[in-house]
This record gives structure tokens, C-alpha cells and sequence, in this order.
DNA sequence: TCAACTTTTCTACGTTCCGTAGAACTTGAC
DNA sequence: GTCAAGTTCTACGGAACGTAGAAAAGTTGA
């Protein structure tokens, strides 16, 4: 119950990005610019997707939790259920759990934290 | 580049349990005693998979970088590439990766580790 | 109120990934 | 050289996802 897809992941991330609620429209609008400024690369060109597409992806993140909407305003407004940060954090505790030895695995992880994240850790966890 | 499916991942959990390699005779063997063991809950009964199906599934881990066969002996031997702690850890970091706010993240991932684990972190921090 | 427009829901199709396995090919042993 | 064991090729059905048209539901100005 976690991996998104391309178009999925562009959608939160958007609505990651400006903390409100959005309409589809303005999603659809918000896709269109993101995918232009990426010229180069990914050959994804600035291409404007039909509501309807935007609209099946949000029905589709809503099922899975990761999208609310307000039914109330008629042009549905939706938002990310939780930050992106608490929902990352959320999937590294996921990916953690499947393991039966979570300590062994703590161990690896922190074998290979940059510094700057190891002492943000430390001030967390309540070190000196 | 990531998840497994169901049978993707009962076989590497053979892989990583016994740490040996192993053929793909061997493997189907063991996965057939597995889902026999779990008479109950999912009802896979104790059923014996062809080996050309697990033959597959090792190969399209291969591919994935998960797995890695000898290709001297006979029968292949197939092992895991790192440990499931390794594999496991990886994979909370390429989780932390896909955020762009990587310490806010960790702040909270830290505010939902049971004590032990903190003890744990607290440990492994001390000597970075 | 009704026609025109906007928004949402329903339905569907193509693609990719995965479980599954038969057919065909390769190779070591005798 | 044949045969049995093993490996690769090919393929099919189901689920997830990108994509969007058709149809239904709601809104609004005249």
C-alpha cells in the first residue's frame, strides 16, 4: 500500500508544494508548467492533460489515503492528507518494519547518513 | 526501481534466511514448505510452483540487481546480492532521498522510534 | 425554467509489472 | 550421439497506472 506512479507522485508533489487545497483545474494547469520547465531531459513536453485525467488520479490517491477532498465547494477542492515530510517518514518506518531485525538494519542506515544528518539526529535523539 | 512482488519477495526472503546460494529446484522446494507452514490466514496451501516460475522470478531479480547466480556450476546457484538489513537500510534511504527537506524528515521519522531503537540510534551516533 | 456551461463520475483502452508455466533449446554424462 | 536435467524464450491473465471520452449531475445567466 505505497508506491505512486509517475503522474501520482507529480500530483502530490504538487500539492506538497503549495500548501492549500486545489482544484483539478489548477493541478492540471500546475502539471502543464512543471513538465515545460523540464525541457531538456525527460522529453515531457508542456503538455496540457484533459481534467478528466487529473481528476482519476486524485479519485485514485483518494482511495489510498494520501488525498482528501472537499465535496462541499463544487468545484472539489483537494489537499495532501498528511506533509510530505510526515508522510515519508511514515514509509521509511514501513520499509523499516519489513525487515525482522529493525536494530541490524538502524545499523546500516546509519552507517551511511551524511554528517550534517547525524548531528541532526543526535540533537533529536537528546545527545549532547 | 524498488518493490517487489509477493513471490519476488517470498524468494528473496529464502535468499536472505539461509545465507547460501541456492539452486532453483532447492528454492521451489522451500517455497512450497513456507506456504504450507501458513495453513491458515492467506490459503496458499503447500502447493509446488514449476521451477521454470521460479526460474523466472530469479531472473527478473537478477535484472533488479537483487540477486546474482553462478553461472559455472550446472545447476545455477543463486544468492543475494547484500543482506536483507543492507538491501533494507538502502531502501530507507533512497525513501529519505525522495523528499527534498531530508532532515525534517528524519525529525519525524525520530518521533515514532520505539525506545529501544532510540538506545540503538543514541549508540551508533556516539562513535560517527 | 431552461439552455448552455462546468464539473464529476463511469467506463475503457493501452502499457507495464508480476505470477505462472509450457515449448524449445542447451549441456553434461554415459 | 542420445538422454535427462537445466535454462531460456515466449506467452497469457490479472492488477496498477496513464490517459481520456461519454454520460450524468450540478450551476448559472437570461
Amino acid at each position: 500500500m505505497a508506491s505512486l506512479g509517475e503522474l501520482e507522485r507529480a500530483v502530490m508533489d504538487l500539492l506538497w508544494a503549495g500548501h492549500e487545497a486545489a482544484t483539478a483545474n489548477t493541478l492540471r494547469d500546475l502539471l502543464a508548467q512543471s513538465t515545460e520547465a523540464t525541457g531538456g531531459a525527460a522529453g515531457h513536453e508542456g503538455k496540457e492533460l484533459a481534467v478528466t485525467t487529473v481528476l482519476t488520479v486524485l479519485s485514485r490517491l483518494e482511495k489510498k489515503g494520501l488525498v482528501e477532498r472537499e465535496r462541499g465547494t463544487r468545484p472539489h477542492r483537494y489537499q495532501a492528507v498528511s506533509s510530505r515530510e510526515e508522510h515519508t517518514a511514515e514509509l521509511m518506518h514501513e520499509v523499516l518494519g519489513s525487515a525482522p531485525d529493525r536494530e541490524a538494519v538502524l545499523a546500516r542506515f546509519i552507517g551511511s547518513v551524511t554528517e550534517s544528518e547525524a548531528e541532526t539526529l543526535r540533537k533529536l535523539l537528546g545527545h549532547i
